[in-house]
DNA sequence: AATCAGTACGGAGGTAGCCTCCGTTTTATG
DNA sequence: CATAAAACGGAGGCTACCTCCGTACTGATT
């Protein structure tokens, strides 16, 4: 018994069961009309009361958190990737544009993650992914620190920030792709550091 | 008769003190509550029935538009300002800066600006002042291009977006003003021409 | 197999906000 | 003062949120 686990009783066939068709039907719902779709329309695609969805995700972050798991499993998986990498200017790069995929999984979700980065509260169930990632891009920032690829007032939130800006605009359909190139542009000539300042 | 006025008949007194009396409501509640407030707690705290509001101001949209116009006119007055000042890169500066603060009037105000901006749906009441801006931070991005403060690869659209970004960032209330400020800073980099790298 | 207790289900129902429709009231005008 | 055009306002239909509690299901026990 790791911490929360085996109190004595098998878990239940139809809390199991439920909970992964909540999941289904949310991410499908959560993909198709962004993070403020009707979680009562998300209740009954999966086939449940909306008491049974309530009691399983108490609030909508909570559902929310659940269905990002997948995603925040391919972010591992693209960590894993980068470290390969042996440029931290690169390995920052990558690891940024993979962040910003990850905030765009759903439209809107940039929008509750940032709630989450800033007020800290513990009892929302996305702040663990959200420092999570945090962290992350802060040792990102040091390593390419290190490496003289980034500019030394450049801090790891700052870009962690600036993702999830680039995120918003991109959810919010608000700019085309070429648009959205020259901000990531912009941005990346605002945080590297110059060494070769091309012509 | 300039275009649509005067149609002989004068207008009634009612309607104008139920117009201004909804302005004033709206504002003070976009203030507190921003642009997602309740609009039948706008219309109760203006006196007036929810018919009315929505007679005077068919959707959301237009009464923001509306309250707005008080905030693109101190805009004006700030390209005045900003009108008189000789370096053109200083000018951009100030003027993305003056975007940004207007478009921080109300929390939650940058997205439907997005929306708007996006769409050209010329039915849009926030189509019109989100094209002026546009339009005005295009000239000032030319002016600097001449003068050759800005990098070429910059186009007005993006720094548009980026001070609708950072607007959204600050709205959002994710961030301290130390975390903007380096924020802001990041972008200054990134659309600046270097002409003498500092060290 | 049958019972039992604990757990989970589900939907009815209260709340809130959106927006519209239409009978009533206000208003400018002759 | 009479009249018709214009505006009012609130009732009501709609959707969504979330909770509460009687009922149904399930795993354990005998």
């Amino acid at each position: 018994m790791s911490a929360s686990e085996q109190k004595g009783r098998k878990p239940r066939a139809d809390v199991q069961r439920n909970r992964a068709a909540l999941l289904r039907a949310a991410q499908h719902h959560f993909l198709r009309h962004g993070v403020g779709t009707s979680l009562e329309a998300v209740a009954k695609d999966a086939g449940v009361g909306p008491g049974t969805l309530y009691r399983h995700f108490p609030t909508r972050e909570a559902l929310l958190a659940a269905v990002l798991q997948t995603r925040s499993e391919e972010l591992v998986a693209r960590q894993e990737e980068i470290a390969q990498l042996g440029d931290a200017g690169e390995a920052l790069e990558q690891w940024l544009r993979a962040l910003e995929e990850y905030f765009s999984a759903f439209s809107g979700l940039p929008e509750p993650l940032m709630a989450a980065a800033r007020a800290q509260d513990p009892d929302n169930p996305l702040t663990l992914p959200c420092d999570t990632v945090i962290t992350a891009t802060e040792e990102y920032v040091r390593a390419a620190h290190r490496a003289g690829n980034v500019r030394a007032s450049v801090k790891g939130y700052d870009l962690f920030l600036a993702a999830l800006s680039v995120a918003w605009l991109k959810g919010a359909g608000a700019a085309d792709e070429e648009s959205l190139d020259r901000v990531r542009a912009l941005i990346a000539t605002g945080y590297r550091r110059e060494r070769d300042t091309q012509a």
